[in-house]
RNA sequence: GCGGUUGUGGCGAAGCUGGUUAACGCACCGGAUUGUGGAUCCGGCAUUCGUGGGUUCGAGCCCCAUCAAUCGCCCCA
């Protein structure tokens, strides 16, 4: 048997429906924010991610999927979202649309090659967002409005906003000339994870888990200490609006992200959920004001943030979401050879007047056919056999009342319709039909 | 890359210090009820215990290896 490659998996049908729920939160909340899709291709040129996300990441370093094709093209499954989408804004010149800042999300999924587990899969689902062209402290605010109004609108309780700064690129590298200098004769005593995290991406040594509260972290220079004066009133700016927003906020001075191009605010949302597991962070992100220059643009800024769809689906594993019971209009069931024509004539022409229609494939037994269609949980079951060919007629039984009456072919499409309809003000908006309706 | 746990039918699982017909439940299929479901009863459904090797008279149970799943560390969404 072949099976699936460690680190993927299969959204059944059985799941497919929450998928394309939260899918259609994503695009109503994005025209809310008035945010457009944009989606570029899944794999880029090995550079753009080494370019971007940074040389020295783990995301590059050790997880991603490199190949070359047949034209010895060194390309790589794209781990993350932002790279692609600034390639896309430089290579279309997106920067001189007059439409600006530009806003723009996307969704879809990522590779990294890491070990899998709750949370984390090899090929996962991400929807990210970005807004470019604008150095306004308002859309910082903006991004997280917009991420916060998403969870709200899932319902996911618990969720905390982290956020912090690490000022413009000047700070930041005047900033970890501090942290290495204070670091230095003290990292001995700090874990070995830590260790060679000084080594790396020192900033990552502030959000150790083992060494949160020691001394040495708690005393350690923090980039809010040393931002810019410019830096700094961005910042206040990007609360001041939050504020206003009514956005709750946490301001987390240890909070760092480990890709390399964030500058000023970074943000992450946390939700304190136990269907998550390790993973408590559900979206991340932050203002990137360099990137587009790094990668050979103009001088253009962006922030932008990207949520794990697998982690939001499992943060609403934590409350009990309703989904609504699948159904169908009518089953068909038919017995005898000679019904077969007729009874595929007869569901065609349900079909076009937009009524959700099942039969039977395997000419099983009365009995075998009812329970299918009890499991299709249809609210007709329409009865054709012989008998009813010759008289042209349908036995139509309502799946919930019991009743069963014989009507016409001609009148069969128009007797559903209207029974369906007056069903719908008694089904406590148990049925969707019912729900779309309110 | 490192560590823990697990691996028996479609699913959930029993399986005693290794002893020879691999329980049980759910689901599914057929029948009782030649054309009226959801209840009940009867019957069917694993030549085999992830895979390979070893120990043994004998292995689902022990040993080794391997693969996979899963959880955690690192890192990240």
């Amino acid at each position: 048997m072949i099976t699936k490659i460690k680190g993927t998996y299969d959204i059944l049908p059985s799941e497919t429906r929450k998928w394309q729920e939260l899918e259609e939160v994503i695009f109503q909340v994005s025209r809310l924010y008035n945010f457009k899709e944009i989606r570029t291709p899944i794999f880029e040129a090995s550079e753009l991610f080494h370019r971007s996300v940074g040389e020295t990441t783990d995301i590059v370093k050790k997880e991603t999927y490199d190949f070359s094709d047949r034209g010895n093209r060194l390309v790589t499954l794209r781990p993350e979202g932002t790279a692609s989408v600034v390639r896309s804004v430089i290579e279309n010149k997106l920067f001189a649309d007059p439409n600006q800042p530009q806003k723009l999300y996307y969704v879809g999924p990522m590779f990294r090659y890491e070990r899998p587990q709750k949370g984390r899969q090899r090929q996962f689902h991400q929807f990210g967002a970005e807004a470019l062209g604008s150095y306004s402290p308002a859309v910082d605010a903006e991004m997280i409005a917009y991420a916060i109004t998403l969870l709200k609108a899932l319902r996911i309780p618990k969720v905390t906003v982290k956020i912090n700064s690490l000022g413009d690129q000047e700070s930041k590298e005047a900033y970890r000339a501090e942290l290495v200098k204070y670091l230095e004769p003290k990292i001995s005593e700090l874990c070995s994870d830590c260790q060679s995290r000084f080594q790396v991406n020192p900033l990552r040594v502030l959000d150790c888990k083992i060494d949160k509260d020691s001394p040495i972290l708690v005393a350690a220079p923090k980039p809010l200490d040393s931002l810019s004066p410019l830096a700094k009133i961005h910042f206040q700016g990007v609360l001041d609006r939050l504020q206003a927003m009514g956005v709750d906020y946490v301001i987390d001075k240890s909070l760092v992200r480990g890709l390399d191009y964030y500058t000023h605010t970074v943000f992450e949302l946390e939700a304190d959920l136990p269907t998550l597991g390790a993973q408590a962070t559900i979206g991340g992100g932050g203002r990137y004001n360099d990137l587009v220059k790094n990668l050979d643009g103009p001088d253009y800024p962006a922030v932008g943030f990207a949520f794990g769809m697998e982690r939001i689906l499992l943060a609403l594993d934590s409350i009990d979401n309703p989904s609504k019971p699948d159904y169908i209009h009518a089953f068909l069931i038919v017995l005898g050879q000679r019904s077969q024509a007729k009874a595929a004539e007869v569901m065609m022409r349900l079909r076009h007047g937009g009524l959700i229609v099942d039969t039977d494939f395997f000419g099983r037994p009365l009995k075998a056919q009812f329970k299918q269609a009890q499991r299709q949980n249809a609210m007709y079951i329409l009865i054709m056999g012989d008998d009813e060919i010759e008289k042209d007629v349908v036995n139509v039984k309502n799946a919930k009342t019991g009743v069963q009456e014989t009507i016409k072919s001609a009148d069969l499409y128009q007797y559903i319709v209207q029974g369906i309809q007056s069903q719908s003000h008694s089904c406590n908006g148990q049925c969707e039909s019912c729900a779309d309706e309110c």
